[in-house]
DNA sequence: CCCAGATATTGACACTTGTCGATGTATCGT
DNA sequence: ACGATACATCGACAAGTGTCAATATCTGGG
């Protein structure tokens, strides 16, 4: 058997660390806080949430820039920080550019704040 | 009888919006917004986690001061948009300011991530 | 090969935010 | 009543953020 030791069983779930069991280091703060802060804007929820509301659940920049009354420059910059935390996945296909749903991230990010 | 029509019945369940279910309306993303900002933000997400796993669930100003190595008045800072958006509990004894999980608000939160 | 359309990037601006030092306020002992 | 202690508030400052207009980049069609 490969398997380890596992001395102290309660450290055996240290996979995912959540908010309400130990006191956080400082690196898992900084990691779940940068995802968290791409969330916490009122127009990059909406885009979120109209690209999960959507067909296929992907949408491209010209179907968000109305629903959310913003300019395209802006919403492709909201787009970005959602990206690049990994809340959603672009994919280029043509001259457009399909926004989806990256599951896991907010999968991680509703265990880790769901107490107990 | 004063009760609305409720025409739609998909409606019923409006009682808590989710990110991923339909387009959310700006006051619910708002609202959301403003709690994931409060939670946003490292030094906050430790605080958090060190009053959860205080004993009695809750901690003091100066239980939190040290741990986090930052100035009282900053700690006491970040304390107040939690409390001011419904994620800590505080409350006064004697001397002392407590401050203790919402445990609704995270759960709210929570549940509103989840995917599907 | 050039044009039109979709998206990305840049520069700029007002506004917000995290932190600190200094000061104010409240509570308990003595 | 006084002083010490715990906490809150204020003023200030650098850094970060959301938005826009202008511009750049990429792609498919003719």
């Amino acid at each position: 058997m490969t398997t380890q030791p596992v001395p102290f069983p309660t450290q055996a779930d240290d996979c995912c660390p959540s908010l309400t069991v130990s006191p956080l280091s400082l690196d898992d703060a900084q990691d779940f806080a940068r995802i968290l802060k791409a969330v916490a804007d009122p127009t990059r929820l909406r885009l979120v949430s109209l690209v999960a509301a959507h067909e296929q659940q992907e949408a491209c920049v010209c179907d968000l820039t109305e629903p959310v009354g913003l300019g395209q420059p802006t919403v492709s910059h909201h787009l970005r920080l959602l990206v690049d935390a990994g809340v959603l996945h672009r994919e280029k296909r043509g001259v457009w550019s399909y926004y989806s749903l990256e599951a896991d991230t907010l999968n991680r990010l509703s265990a880790f704040l769901s107490p107990k």
